[in-house]
DNA sequence: ATTAATGTTCAGAA
DNA sequence: TTTCTGAACATTAA
């Protein structure tokens, strides 16, 4: 998301930010959508960045507008598939091929907020993010998951722990690094550690790369609002009942973890206790 | 027609 | 303290 709207934002400065049409439930923008406006109009934007899942627009009076998509707002460059589930709409100065960044968000989960220079670390910053996804080393992973006793898909998924995995790739990075879901995150031996902090990489590099996951219902597109490809690289996520195409010896399943959907193959991912690399 | 599922996060309870 | 549950929401498939 940001590398698709970085290059038709970045220095341009901001001219209109529209809240919900009226037959659209406003979603959760702080501080409302007038006080958005008066406070970035006319601002430059500096730096188009994330934190974590987050997209960050910093302007040139040090505001910062944060986007948390959640799971179904896109960022767009070009006009959203309808009005219904516009969020709202931030207008740049000069006339270009794209002039607004358009927020679109089906479900309406997502929030914007904009912070004051001393509030953003707090409010978002390293005190409750994790260290990041494509950052955190070894050693890193070692010290913390060694404080939990939770399963390490649920590890994964904890933005406090690390910061960047959503739910298709904790699928993904398990089976990657051939880790049972259900293993304690405590439990993983040095050589799993190895693989894991491999695995969390690579997959999220080529996920990036390709511009992330469309799946069959497609929700989430780039910002030209066209699909990602790297649904075409899923091993396990949505693949149930499938022969996993690692090992041609398992079917791959489906359970439920703390209420979300987590993929694996028994054979790739089997439960090898501390012993077996 | 219900129910359960969906790139998520957080408060409040266990 | 840590971990689990339900709610926020819209839409679709079973």
């Amino acid at each position: 998301m940001v590398r698709g709207i970085r290059p038709f934002v970045e220095g341009r400065r901001a001219i209109d930010f529209k809240g919900c049409p009226t037959h659209c439930r406003p979603i959760s923008i702080l501080p409302p959508c007038a006080d958005v406006f008066h406070k970035i109009q006319n601002q430059v934007v500096t730096t188009v960045g994330r934190m974590g899942k987050r997209i960050v627009l910093e302007f040139s009076n040090r505001l910062s507008l944060v986007i948390e998509p959640r799971m179904t707002g896109l960022v767009l460059m070009s006009h959203p598939p309808d009005t219904t589930h516009l969020r709202f709409e931030l207008k740049f100065s000069g006339r270009r091929q794209f002039n607004s960044i358009w927020f679109w968000d089906r479900r309406g989960l997502g929030t914007v907020r904009l912070f004051d220079p001393d509030q953003r670390e707090n409010a978002l910053g390293k005190t409750r993010l994790g260290p990041d996804a494509l950052e955190i080393t070894e050693a890193q992973w070692r010290e913390r998951l060694g404080r939990t006793r939770r399963a390490i898909k649920t590890a994964l998924l904890d933005q406090k722990l690390v910061a960047g995995i959503g739910n298709i790739y904790a699928s993904e990075i398990l089976h990657r690094a051939r880790i049972d879901p259900q293993r304690c995150a405590d439990s993983l031996n040095s050589n799993e550690l190895k693989r894991l902090a491999v695995a969390v990489r690579s997959v999220l590099e080529l996920a990036i790369e390709l511009e992330g996951s469309t799946l069959g219902d497609g929700t989430y597109r780039n910002a030209l609002n066209k699909p990602g490809q790297y649904q075409n690289e899923h091993r396990v996520y949505m693949r149930d009942g499938e022969q996993c195409t690692t090992c041609n010896r398992a079917t791959i399943l489906r359970m439920v973890q703390t209420q979300r959907s987590t993929f694996h193959c028994s054979y790739c991912q089997k439960w090898s206790g501390w012993l077996i690399e």
